[in-house]
DNA sequence: TATTGTTATACTCTATAACTATA
DNA sequence: TATAGTTATAGAGTATAACAATA
């Protein structure tokens, strides 16, 4: 039918590939391996290497709690993965970042999680080729994330 | 540059159209705006209309134990939104199926999820065709959602 | 004996409210 | 007075171990 309808298909067929248990399983398989919890390995891959993020601002993408926030970035430091330091233009604010093991964990992490599902590894080379073109139009604007 | 890399670079895009902030957000918000938790949410959306499952396959696929499925389906069954029946074959077993609110609350979450985020209506309509056929190919043998 | 699911229990995760410090 | 983050505390979520029912 017509472009909402092949939108729509085609959004399905990505939630399916992502929360399907080839996928699904992947986080808390890798959270073990790496001897992490599955709610760090989500922190380290939500924190930009290089930069430092509010944790207000880190409460808001998280949509939790600020003091949940506290105890996450506590795990972070006692694991030495990532460090808090006073924002410079406003002391009440606190800046999280990775520290150099956080960024090698997190290059990990994003290395395994980036290896195609069994769907995607089913298609052909020009289907592959056709898939990364349009795709990459879509995150155009996106988060990067390796 | 080839058939890896292609595959590699379409499964990022994905990855990162998932879990961005738009589409990872709809979770929480549509567990609160339906009155349920998200992991009954996600247990919903993760029980078949029409089908019965043990309760030992739920813990697999959830990657949990079997004492917490115990749990979520105790939940479930005060919400009215599914039930257990011990299994014809073996009586050890219980199977956990939708009630007709589980299914009516399901087929809600499921055409609030199948919204497609920005990313992907800002494609055009030939490029929307082109993804839609790519990735129906790529999720054959895949559970259905929807 | 082995397996499915439940119960009792402790540990982890999360939110609420009160607090400190900065603005 | 308002905001960022912390702390104390209670409630929800999760795993471990012991148990009952069935195979």
């Amino acid at each position: 039918m017509g472009r909402e309808a092949d939108a729509r298909e085609a959004w399905s067929a990505i939630t399916r590939l992502f929360i399907g248990r080839e996928n699904q399983g992947r986080f808390p398989l890798l959270a073990e391996e790496f001897g992490v919890t599955v709610r760090l390995l989500h922190a380290v891959l939500d924190l930009p290497p290089g930069e430092g993020l509010p944790m207000r601002q880190l409460a808001q993408q998280w949509y939790c709690d600020a003091s949940n926030v506290t105890a996450i970035v506590d795990s972070l430091e006692d694991r030495g993965l990532a460090h808090r330091e006073p924002s410079p233009v406003d002391r009440r604010v606190k800046l999280v970042s990775l520290t150099d093991a956080g960024v090698t964990l997190r290059n990990a992490l994003v290395d395994r999680l980036l290896t195609p599902p069994s769907g995607i590894m089913g298609l052909s080379a020009d289907e592959l080729r056709t898939l990364r073109q349009i795709l990459a139009k879509a995150v155009e604007g996106y988060e990067p994330l390796g």
